[in-house]
DNA sequence: GTATCTGCAAACCCTTTGCAATAAG
DNA sequence: CTTATTGCAAAGGGTTTGCAGATAC
């Protein structure tokens, strides 16, 4: 569950693909490491720019895929018109709960999701790879806001 | 619930907000409420240009945003570089389970979501105004496929 | 009459891609 | 030595926007 392991899953994943393990890509890779937060491409990239790391976001946008693939990192949502990851390994499936207002995220469990998939693998003979479940509402603090408007 | 009380909803928003019913939007709004299918704004405007109906891409994309704060549509999911939307008035909250193979969608309903949102509003107090919930997985045929490669 | 709406084309922004040089295995 | 990877800059594709003329109210 350290950094070192989940870099190992990342090698052999690329081994298996013939694919290559390259500085680029392990630090990119470490500094999504760094935070359990949600992350999109370009916040990382700056951020790996101000700690004088120069990469490029092409090697970003094309590591990506991979470590979808490899199930290290997940999307998770399209707003602002970009895509939003996730950095999944190691980590309880969780859900998100949004403020429309303050775009503020809060994390929970359903804990009925385990009774969901087997109702879907029975009912349509499907082989579940992941499920997403958003929530978007208001936060208390913008709920007290918008009354006093 | 028919064609015309959705207009009337819609005529009313507009009036609330002091915007404007124009033939236009009456036109675009006609087509989606035609079908309960998901659609995206490439295939609108194509579907409505095949019927001779001269309506520019700018102008759909200018009334999104309205017919989802009016509520009769909703963004359901981002893919292949762009949004796909659906038309959710009168209709029941439903999720979708999506093949990521060849793109199926199925949809169902989720039983325990009242007991979800009462969980959400008592413990993060928040005012909930949507819910989505997207299942992927490989549906039966194209799991037979696999199996065969 | 005034403010909104339209179509058009250009601008925008995120993401992908072609290329020549570089480096992993 | 072969093939994948890199950075760069240009291209791509969906969406937004500025504008001038048209139109709803």
């Amino acid at each position: 569950m350290n950094q070192e392991s989940e870099l190992q899953i990342f090698r052999k994943y690329l081994q298996k693909k013939g694919l290559r393990y390259t500085p680029e890509r392990e630090q990119i890779i470490k500094e999504i490491f760094l935070t359990h937060d949600h992350f999109d491409v370009d916040t990382l990239y700056l951020r790996m720019r101000q700690k004088g790391l120069q990469i490029s976001k092409a090697s970003i946008y094309r590591l990506i895929p991979l470590l979808i693939e490899a199930g290290l990192i997940e999307e998770v949502f399209f707003e602002d018109g970009h895509m939003h990851y996730e950095y999944i390994y190691g980590h309880e499936p969780h859900c998100h709960l949004r403020c429309i207002s303050c775009k503020r995220i809060e994390e929970f469990r359903d804990p009925h999701w385990p009774d969901m998939e087997k109702m879907l693998k029975e009912k349509f003979g499907y082989e579940i790879t992941n499920y997403k479940l958003e929530v978007q509402g208001l936060c208390p603090a913008c709920k007290e806001k918008q009354k006093k408007e």
